[in-house]
DNA sequence: CGATAATTTGATTTTTCTCAAGACGCGTGG
DNA sequence: CCACGCGTCTTGAGAAAAATCAAATTATCG
């Protein structure tokens, strides 16, 4: 597989749920390849909101960007494995290997991708960003036929789109009063009616679509 | 000099202001390195809004997120020389010197780190993201001394920070109202008082100070 | 099945957007 | 070198979106 190391390399580390994996300010000697679990990046600003740079799956990638340190910490938001492998290694490993900084370049171009995507999402409405934010999680995260995990709280959502906990909440249940979704809980949500089945990647396109209708109580405009 | 290309590969091409280097969905065959004038990257959404990916400089590369097409437009905002070069020639110079493929994969690693600060940016306030901008432009836009030349429209900087024209005057005014910038004319701003002579890192971290003081009038609350 | 933390919901305030004029800077030509 | 015209920018008032504060509700875990 593109995108994961060999089992050859790094060793393999278990953090339980909430433990800190990297943090801020740590030298950046290493990239963390996820076995298991999900992790997300996060930064605290002084006056102590917090941001969240990204989520993470097994067979993700996550400490790329670091050249000297780590200017986000990473956090395991479920029980997370993960293999852990040194820069030095890497690079040792890419000259006799050309295979290996192609696929290191290639990580991080993609890498490079999705984060101007959620650049480009975050200036856009909240509804919007709630949206792509589903899309990503059914194309990128866990999900299982029309049902999509979603490990992170509702804060760590708020903190990744730039909204408040209850912006995202409200969003959220306004999108399942239209009929996009269906809430399961405080950890997945489905896909309803035509959103069902399609390619995730039609669906940040699809949901689109409803945003300007108003069936508030019945009635259409 | 880390981050440009050597001269003996690549085209080199001319662009006049306002034209459109590369294409959204053009194949991603290429990327571009700029020797003089300033670039941005854009993308048209369906209802007409527009939105700018990143500002480019004299040196800087760009076109390296891309895999198979460009998901972003490329416009000259001055008249403009690039050189364009391959990603061909560059995979077969990489096998012959491994600083090439190390060179590409800073320049990526770079990209993304600033990406990655934006989507932060993005995630917070208006007058927070105006700071973090002129802070970039600062550090790395064009200057000299105090002075930050803007050869963007205010157009192009509401669209990279998700904002409306409107909000981006407003703020900039509010910003030299309290005494922190120099408003000279539609291209270039001087950061003033206690901002002259930093280094560009700390500007985004001195200007959060002023953020809290409201001396509307004259009078401290 | 109950305790606890997370989420939802409501009322209100603040921030940002929208729409509409008006002012100003920049490049041109006299 | 200055006046002119046009496009860009600024400013104001009202509307909409999202944040804040407070309280009620509901999952999840033991």
């Amino acid at each position: 597989m593109f995108g994961s190391f060999s089992e050859r390399i790094g060793v393999v580390r278990s953090y339980a749920r909430k433990r800190e994996i990297v943090r801020e300010d740590d030298p950046a000697t290493r990239v963390y390849e996820i076995i298991s679990g999900t992790v997300c990046t996060t930064k605290m600003l002084r006056d102590g909101r917090r941001q969240v740079g990204g989520f993470y799956f097994s067979g993700d990638v996550f400490g790329l960007e670091a050249a000297v340190k780590h200017s986000l910490a990473a956090q395991a938001i479920t029980d997370v494995r993960v293999r852990i492998v040194k820069k030095q290694t890497l690079s040792a490993l890419a000259l006799s290997d050309c295979k290996v900084a192609g696929r290191l370049l290639s990580l991080t171009a993609r890498e490079l991708a999705r984060k101007q995507s959620l650049a480009l999402l975050l200036s856009r409405t909240a509804q919007e960003r709630l949206i792509g934010f589903i899309a990503e999680m059914a194309q990128h995260g866990i999900s299982k036929g029309d049902r999509i995990a979603l490990p992170m709280t509702r804060q760590d959502i708020a903190d990744y789109l730039g909204l408040t906990i209850e912006t995202v909440s409200r969003i959220l249940h306004d999108l399942e009063r239209r009929g996009a979704i269906k809430i399961k809980g405080y950890n997945a949500i489905v896909l309803r009616g035509q959103f069902v089945e399609r390619g995730a990647e039609e669906l940040a396109d699809l949901f689109e679509g409803i945003k300007d209708r108003q069936p508030k109580t019945k009635q259409a405009a």
